[in-house]
DNA sequence: TCTGGGGTCCTAGGACCC
DNA sequence: TCTGGGGTCCTAGGACCC
């Protein structure tokens, strides 16, 4: 159903945040290029999560191996991820944006929709909390307005940092069509090339393009989806709480493991991590799954559903492990390891029993 | 020249039920 | 003995996002 009135959507998007939140608490580095890293190893394996601005100047950019953009950028400053600290920025920006008493939507640690439809002067108003974020917490953040969430998004991203694009009522098609089809949110590497194989290169392309052919491309929904979405087209409600659908962890070896041992004692450390995080929010889990990486990059899972859902350690492990014996070959090296749970249920949900004398089972392979 | 670690959503196929 | 169609649940893989 339609809306009865326009709307108007803001989407609010912290500039490089993770190397500004390390500009913020170390001001000795602003300005520096900062590559902020994943990954135990800050020389060569590792991944850049975040590059400041003064580093993509030089080429650098976020999903980079820390290896290139070591040679981009040798003289640059090269820190670890620290979550619990952006986690923390993160909740100050929330605040901050929840005092405004309008519907929000925080969709990552560093993005936020805000439904400002009642408001007089949107624009006003998201220009003060840009001010209110620098001026309180020394962070950047770039603004987009439309009437939709897709197309405010989009304009966020268009001038950065501490950018603010509106686009009018109308004008959504017009605004996405110049550009390229990739920066289409949902349109990644595989869709791009699928598309230029068809000529397609731009959104307005992309929105002139015959639906079978979408369609054919992608399946009947996303076919549809794209079609609508790269016309401006969107009217998805902004979702104020969101349920957890699963978590999970995993773990990159620097050097392919294939020591069972190790492996055993990863999924007794990730399973009692997965139970704390469960019983943080009161949930069960039906579905324990886990994933391999081998020497090839080959990449596979394996899931497993309960009978009685659980939030017990012992139990996620013990699952973990029974589909490690029924998967991994003995003495196969891997590159990751990692643990997940998934299809959660009401707490009041049966609950898996545990014996007196239970223990966590010997790995019997 | 390589490639984190969290997530979400979609698709396709098989089992099973009515 | 042969047969349809729909619905649900589960698994596996893949694309994508930050």
């Amino acid at each position: 159903m339609a809306p009865p009135f326009e709307r108007s959507i803001a989407h609010l998007d912290l500039d490089a945040f993770y190397a500004t939140v390390e500009e913020v608490v170390n001001p000795a580095l602003k300005g520096q290029p900062i590559m902020v890293v994943m990954g135990e190893d800050l020389i060569s394996r590792g991944v850049v999560a975040t590059a400041s601005y003064a580093a993509r100047r030089l080429g650098v950019h976020s999903a980079m191996a820390v290896s290139q953009a070591r040679k981009l950028c040798p003289e640059g400053v090269y820190l670890p991820v620290r979550h619990a600290l952006y986690e923390d920025f993160s909740h100050e920006v929330m605040t901050l944006l929840a005092a405004e008493m309008v519907q929000l939507e925080q969709v990552s640690i560093d993005e936020a929709y805000l439904d400002l439809s009642d408001r007089a002067d949107p624009t006003k108003l998201m220009v003060e909390l840009q001010d209110r974020i620098v001026q309180k917490l020394g962070l950047s953040a770039s603004v987009g307005l439309a009437t939709n969430k897709l197309t405010a998004k989009m304009a966020s991203g268009y001038k950065k940092p501490a950018g603010l694009t509106v686009v009018l009522p109308g004008e959504e098609a017009a605004f996405l069509a110049p550009l390229a089809v990739g920066k289409l949110h949902g349109v990644g590497p595989k869709s791009v090339q699928r598309l230029e194989q068809h000529g397609i290169t731009t959104i307005g392309e992309l929105a002139e393009a015959e639906l079978s052919l979408l369609q054919e491309l992608f399946g009947p929904r996303l076919g549809i989806e794209l079609h609508q979405r790269a016309s401006g087209e969107d009217d998805r409600p902004i979702v104020t709480e969101r349920a957890a659908k699963s978590f999970s962890y995993e773990q990159t070896y620097f050097e392919p493991l294939s020591d069972r041992r190790e492996f055993w004692r990863q999924i007794r450390e990730m399973s009692a991590g997965l139970e704390a995080r469960l019983k943080s929010r009161g949930l069960l889990a039906r579905t324990v799954s886990i994933k391999l990486r081998f020497n090839d990059w080959r990449t596979i899972t394996r899931a497993q559903t309960l009978l009685v859902p659980t939030d017990q350690a012992v139990t996620i492990a013990e699952s973990a492990g029974e589909l490690m014996r029924q998967t991994w070959k003995r003495g196969t090296p891997l590159r990751l390891l990692g643990v997940r749970v998934s299809n959660f249920c009401e707490p009041d949900a049966p609950r898996q029993l545990l014996l007196p004398n239970h223990s966590l089972p010997e790995n019997k392979n």
